[in-house]
DNA sequence: AATGAATGAGACTTCATTCAT
DNA sequence: TATGAATGAAGTCTCATTCAT
């Protein structure tokens, strides 16, 4: 499962054949067959596993102001990606085909509602003035350094956040 | 070329077979073959295509200030988007694939660097303390808001826009 | 029809393709079409227009008694394989697949029979004691000499003739 | 692979489809493929096995005299060859198409190099006044021969054989 | 007489999947 | 539990041939 992963991120999920799979786990093709009933299980397997760190990411200690809250879950979620980057690298390469990621479609859509809610809730009650609105932006935003992080060598991650949650905290302010 | 492209958009590049392309085109398979030698030539030459509207993005009306000016780039960006939809889906589904994009690496690259250059440039001139992180971002959020402007139905672009803009602003005035 | 003797004899006539030889010719496909209804047809064409050769290796100057008529005969053969290259590698190249030399099978069969005819009983006028084997001897040697000439650079063409000439002479008069 | 021997030396390499080799040897098209991994590697094999034959033909075994040991070369030869006659009327089918006997040009010359080096040297012992011709002209003969019988049906290959030992020895004897 | 766009059958090859062992 | 030989559908691509112009 962590050999498919590693491939499917590296190549694509169509450019991966099962074959190749079982060469680099070191097992027979029958065998990986006994544990995946298909290719697409296989894929949706690693999928749901690996998006199981989002719900860590919701997790909210105590004590925290909005604004924190929101720092929190920034710095958590790029936390978790810096330890899954393959899977981050399969779920975007994956996500402007509609077919192949419909399988897990109610449960991405219904996560994507939760962030945003997250997100718009705390913006309110950190005084933002279109929470609804800064939530989407934020997101994109979240995605959108996300992905240059994944695709890009030498991205200068931490200073990006650094500098966005400055950015955020001002905005805030105002 | 559209057929190919919005195929190649809507399923992927690999899971798009030739067949397909011609029929849905109402040509016959070997027609196709007399235009684009191979199909990777037919992704290719879309491809150099689509990347032709980039260079638009760039150009600089007279008479803007900095912030005009990075205005104007956004909004031109996201115009540009809009109007070839399939083509920036079908980019942003190879983005992660190294392989099949390798053909274009040096221009991606290139055109990358002219962005965040143009970006920092501007930012510094409006008078960003970090321009050139702050153009990172910046290029981050472009793409993040792209993305999920191309993904998700009904995605408020225009309103994002004008978020994300007032927010540039407040952060430049700062 | 020459541009097409020179691919086929080069790379074979399956390797060869029709537009091929009419890009090479300098013609469209359709004009090639107008002057041979199909690719077969052209190879017979070549096929038939090549073997006429052959007759003129028959003629009988006066005056030559039985020895100087094989002499000549070998002569001959040669003489016009050096002026024939391509056709006889394209001959020779056919030769083992019967499907597309059936065509001129039953010519074939019986210029070789002319050949053997010839050749035994100008043997058996010289002394042969054993002309029908000596024959079929005969030509398989010419045939070996020619193809070897034919696919060897720097063949030493004259010298083998002249030398098996001398064996020739020697042995009917042995 | 001795049903892709026997349809490729019937029909010409070019005119046999893996499709039919499968079929004639009664295993599928895929499994041909687990077997050789492509039609061109298939027909490298055949070639490769088929020419270990001539190996053989170079053994001498001890005390014969150098006339003897040209007869010797001569029936081994020719008894290989009817043991492998397949083999052999693919090899001369592709002799005259440079390209795909290329991977084994090299081979080939070597070979080809040798047997003349072994003809010449004892024909040169066996009195020869020119042996190198001789040995040139040898080769085409036995070459020349080989070709005719498996060509032709009903071919005297026995009697020309005997008949050619006598030349020769009567060709060494003046 | 001349063109070359258009066709579609068929070639080679890959690959997910099955199943006897 | 583990293997990998075996299958055949499906993919990309080539090519002889046709036909409207």
């Amino acid at each position: 499962m962590d050999t498919a992963l590693e491939l499917f991120a590296e190549q694509g999920f169509d450019r991966t054949s099962i074959r190749q799979i079982a060469a680099k786990a070191g097992i027979s093709l029958g065998l990986l067959y006994n544990y995946y009933p298909s290719k697409e299980d296989l894929l949706k397997e690693i999928l749901v596993r690996g998006r199981q760190d989002i719900l860590q990411s919701f997790e909210k200690p105590e004590g925290l102001s909005p604004y924190q809250y929101l720092e929190h879950h920034i710095r958590t979620t790029f936390r978790l990606m810096e330890q899954n980057k393959n899977f981050w690298r399969l779920y975007h390469s994956l996500r402007m085909q509609s077919e192949v990621l419909k399988a897990l479609e109610r449960e991405v859509q219904a996560e994507n509602h939760l962030v945003l809610q997250l997100l718009s809730q705390n913006l309110a009650e950190a005084g933002s003035a279109n929470p609804t609105i800064d939530a989407v932006l934020m997101f994109a935003t979240i995605d959108g350094v996300a992905q240059h992080y994944l695709i890009l060598p030498e991205y200068p991650l931490q200073e990006v956040i650094e500098s966005y949650l400055i950015q955020l905290k001002n905005h805030l302010a105002t």
